[in-house]
DNA sequence: TGACTTTAGTTTCGGTTGGCTACTAATTGC
DNA sequence: GCAATTAGTAGCCAACCGAAACTAAAGTCA
């Protein structure tokens, strides 16, 4: 099978791009696929008529990465940006994250896990790029994307590392916890795991309890220009 | 001309989709198509070939309410929901914002505005609506959507009302003051307007000042499951 | 054994934020 | 003058949040 005819109809009106982060190596990561000459792209497909976007986006997925994604979401449509593997007017944009055995290893034929500073995306790809750290970030503070990354029991220690990765920057261990409790997200198994030197960790689940949803205030201190 | 042929081919592949809102007598409302039949629609386009999406959004803004919309971003692609106007496989969505004399009256021919909670619209359209109010409301935090719809200078009580008309909800003066206080956001000019009766009030202009930004915490608070 | 290192987890302090009540200020209407 | 109305401010208090300093439990090594 062609990657052509694997990705459907080769003068498609659109295509389907997609942003896989992973966790490897204690970096954030990002699936590409190697073209000819040194280039990169990011898995895309034309989606059959009569497919929903998601669906197509989550078919892609489990395709190029070979796991289900924690988490995945639609960004935007692309078509401002005219350079793209495809001649396709506009690609719908989608992120999302994976993590587990399947991406441990080497990713599967023609695809490659890379740092998501040296992607080597081009044109309308890099901009999709853009968007999907952009939106990850955003999404952080409003679905459980760190919590999907990780095993069902874990460490706060890893819960916090796995937020910074993602972040991009670290934060405060108390601050941290602390916010953690108030939010009713994860309660305490009655395990503890030890991991060679220091002291051994409680390890908590997540288990998050309805809170009443209060109105906030505006927050001008975000408008930034 | 006729409407098919304004909008650019019929069996174009996608279309763009506004969601129009104009404060208009001190509620939200959101300009309509009407077809036939007492349905509604949002106006839509079938872009040309090479032109760009955000290009698109903008002169369909323009032609459909007689001015530029002081604020528009893109929603998403939206292809899930099969009914729509036009037989395309994806709408891409546009949220924006309009005031000013050119929405003090009656809109233009075929287009009304509507308050938004009695839209009348089907499908996909209803959707693409229902993101654009969720849109908006997240980005009066980061874009200065209010101050776009307001003169050149203003009193901090009609600031609030608006923030307040966009936002669905009432805020607290003196907090409001406080926080734009605090952002530098606002600059008062030695100008007063008495408003029938009361205390005369001080008019402001919008004047932001750079401010750093700083790398909050992860909200767990927002995570609502 | 006992000091040192390493990681986990808590406590305390202080500054900032933000909602609330209550106040003062300036104008119109009667 | 006095009530009503709108603008604007002051002070209190609880929640939040970052930093530093603390305790706790493990391993390492002389």
């Amino acid at each position: 099978m062609t990657a052509s005819a694997r990705r459907g109809s080769a003068n498609a009106s659109h295509s389907v791009d997609l942003v896989l982060f992973a966790p490897r190596g204690g970096v954030l990561q990002v699936l590409v696929e190697r073209s000819g000459r040194g280039g990169s792209s990011l898995p895309w497909v034309a989606p059959k008529s009569g497919e929903t976007l998601a669906l197509a986006a989550r078919h892609l997925a489990k395709r190029s990465a070979g796991a289900e994604p924690g988490w995945i979401e639609q960004l935007q449509a692309f078509g401002d940006q005219l350079k793209h593997p495809a001649s396709v007017a506009i690609s719908v944009g989608y992120v999302g994250v994976v993590s587990g055995p399947a991406v441990e290893g080497r990713a599967s034929a023609g695809a490659t896990w890379v740092s998501v500073t040296h992607a080597g995306l081009q044109g309308r790809q890099a901009a999709i790029l853009e968007a999907a750290l952009d939106t990850m970030r955003w999404r952080l503070d409003h679905a459980p994307i760190a919590f999907k990354l990780l095993p069902a029991t874990f460490t706060l220690s890893e819960l916090q590392a796995m937020y910074e990765l993602l972040l991009g920057w670290s934060l405060h261990k108390a601050s941290f916890r602390r916010s953690l409790q108030a939010a009713f997200l994860v309660e305490p198994t009655d395990e503890w795991r030890s991991e060679g030197r220091g002291r051994p960790a409680q390890l908590y689940r997540f288990a998050p309890r309805k809170r009443r949803a209060s109105r906030r205030g505006v927050r001008f201190d975000l408008l930034g220009h």
